[in-house]
DNA sequence: ACACGCGACTTGCATTATGCAAGTGTCACA
DNA sequence: TGTGACACTTGCATAATGCAAGTCGCGTGT
């Protein structure tokens, strides 16, 4: 089903995962509290459908993002980082602090949300 | 030329420049030590020539890589990390950490160059 | 002078991923 | 029972990747 990993490196292996332009906003949507489908496709990035079933799939799979009832809404599915969804704070962070320090016109959204 | 960025957030920005699969393996080789163009194509997740031309070309004008002419073989031009790109090493450190620790089978390749 | 080899790309083409628009199925509520 | 919002799927055009083979410049040996 699923590929061999390319080495066994750490990096490689990281990336096989979150190495692509969506997979990290996804999870950053989450860890701002967004954890609604409708909610990701809001973000001004502007995700395709079909992307982000795909990476929510993917991210469930690889243990990183669980699907649960949402208890706002009932009915309704939502998602959240898991325990080792939560590991990846790291990551982000340093990619937060790189970016404000090297690129002109970043800013972390005080979002209108 | 470029592309307008997809949003302000430093996230989605560092990764239009990081974010695949490749992009970071070429900058671990150079955090490593390695400098030319063969020994990035020697790296054991067997990057394409086209991909490693194209990388090396982009890193170059995001001003994250420089070419100069290698000391070691005359007549030779290799690349380096410019200041710019040293300031990925962060990112990268918590991605080899998060992997080591979440993903089995990882490790730092005492590797056999 | 000239063939040779090597390193550093470039090119062609098949495969895969992405982007976009439109369609489908489910469910709560009217 | 109807309606609409929501959460996806599907189709298809375009771009990125992967792989193999070809090109080009330079230094060496003869």
């Amino acid at each position: 089903m699923s590929d061999r990993r390319r080495s066994p490196c750490p990096i490689a292996c990281t990336l096989d995962i979150i190495g692509d332009k969506w997979t990290l906003l996804v999870i950053r949507d989450m860890v701002l509290g967004r954890s609604h489908y409708k909610e990701f496709l809001e973000s001004p990035e502007g995700i395709a459908t079909n992307i982000l079933a795909d990476r929510l799939v993917k991210l469930v799979d690889a243990g990183l993002v669980e699907k649960y009832p949402s208890t706002l809404v009932p009915g309704r599915d939502a998602y959240r980082l898991t325990k080792k969804g939560e590991t990846l704070r790291p990551i982000l962070k340093s990619i937060v602090r790189w970016g404000l320090e090297n690129l002109d016109g970043t800013s972390i959204g005080l979002s209108p949300r």
